[in-house]
DNA sequence: TTGTATAATGAACGAGTGTTCCATTTTAAA
DNA sequence: TTTAAAATGGAACACTCGTTCATTATACAA
């Protein structure tokens, strides 16, 4: 009937992701996907639309990943606060190396969008970010219920003051990646006075 | 013997800033530049040179006037302290609105350029930051000195906290500007474990 | 083996990029 | 009033951008 055999779907958006983590969406043409997912322009127009499609669906597929992360963190750990402590710890001290920015993709996107020109990708970013808070929010609910967290604390609030020290710590860590200090910042985290 | 007169250079500076800050290196171009500035390439190229070289005199002209806000928030204060917090005050709050962005466009900058294509003003953007840190740890070092601060403090050490957390909460705020939330975080870092 | 549907290719398009160039205008000193 | 230097305006340059599309290659059904 047909042609069927194709590239790896995954791993072209894979690729796709790690160039537009580093580069940025603006920073990032198409030829540079071009050459690095070794695709030509038709091929990746017939599978993933448009340049902003393409960025989509690797923000999504970069939340995705994170998400499994954060998952194995919790599932490997005994406790749900131990493991969000885990999670953070890998996020910021052992992203500090090898992956195209130490800096979150979404957080990158949330910085460099804007409303005027680039709202649906814009909007995108920021409900994959607030997805992340409400897992957050969650698992100290968890927390809560299982005493590890005294029940006085509202989960919200402690999800978005997550929020930002993740944030801060990595985008701290891009300038200052001594990681002494940073290790000690992860650690205030959760004896810092929000949490205690 | 020549013609002297011209437009105000801060004033185009200044204009030059506010797009900037608000687009992203990448998402501002000349076109756009010459628009807002209302100048032709002749004159910009004749007075500034380059794209690069306004981008990194809007930079420092934002990182002056940073700089200037902090200093006026220390005079009005009566402690080095409460200067620092005011200054803290008025950047993540009294910033929501008006102004090209919430965030601050040498974060901003650091997190949009890349050594590979942009080292020269990612190099600039991380100097300015390091200057405003280093402001930050001689303040607190005065707090000391004053008894305003446990002497047993690493100055150092603070600086990078408060760093940290600025730009956590103006990234942060980008997504979420509840002004209650915002406001709470913000009386928590100086009450957080760091600093007492 | 042939016919057909689909995948992949890559040249090419119009628009936009940063920048250059130079004729024109403006200015102040001679 | 003349002169020379500098500022300005804006067309145009070479290049890159995101995207399109006619063509070619491929794999399966008949």
């Amino acid at each position: 009937m047909s042609k069927v055999a194709k590239f790896d779907r995954e791993e072209v958006i894979q690729k796709a992701t790690n160039l537009y983590w580093g580069k940025g969406y603006h920073g990032t043409s198409m030829r540079n996907l071009q050459t690095a997912i070794d695709l030509r322009p038709g091929s990746i127009y017939a599978t993933f639309g448009s340049k902003d499609n393409l960025f989509k669906e690797s923000i999504q597929y970069y939340a995705g990943k994170t998400g499994e992360l954060l998952d194995a963190c919790l599932s490997e750990s005994d406790t749900p606060l131990t493991g969000l402590k885990l999670f953070i710890r890998k996020l910021v001290i052992e992203n500090l190396d090898g992956k195209p920015s130490c800096m979150c993709m979404i957080v990158k996107s949330i910085s460099e969008l804007t409303d005027a020109d680039n709202k649906e990708l814009l909007d995108e970013a920021k409900m994959l970010l607030a997805n992340v808070e409400h897992k957050f929010s969650e698992i100290i609910d968890e927390a809560i219920e299982q005493g590890e967290i005294n029940a006085d604390k509202d989960s919200k609030q402690l999800a978005s003051y997550l929020q930002v020290q993740i944030i801060g710590l990595r985008t701290y860590a891009r300038v200052n990646n001594n990681i002494e200090t940073i290790n000690t910042f992860v650690d205030e985290i959760f004896v810092g006075s929000p949490f205690h």
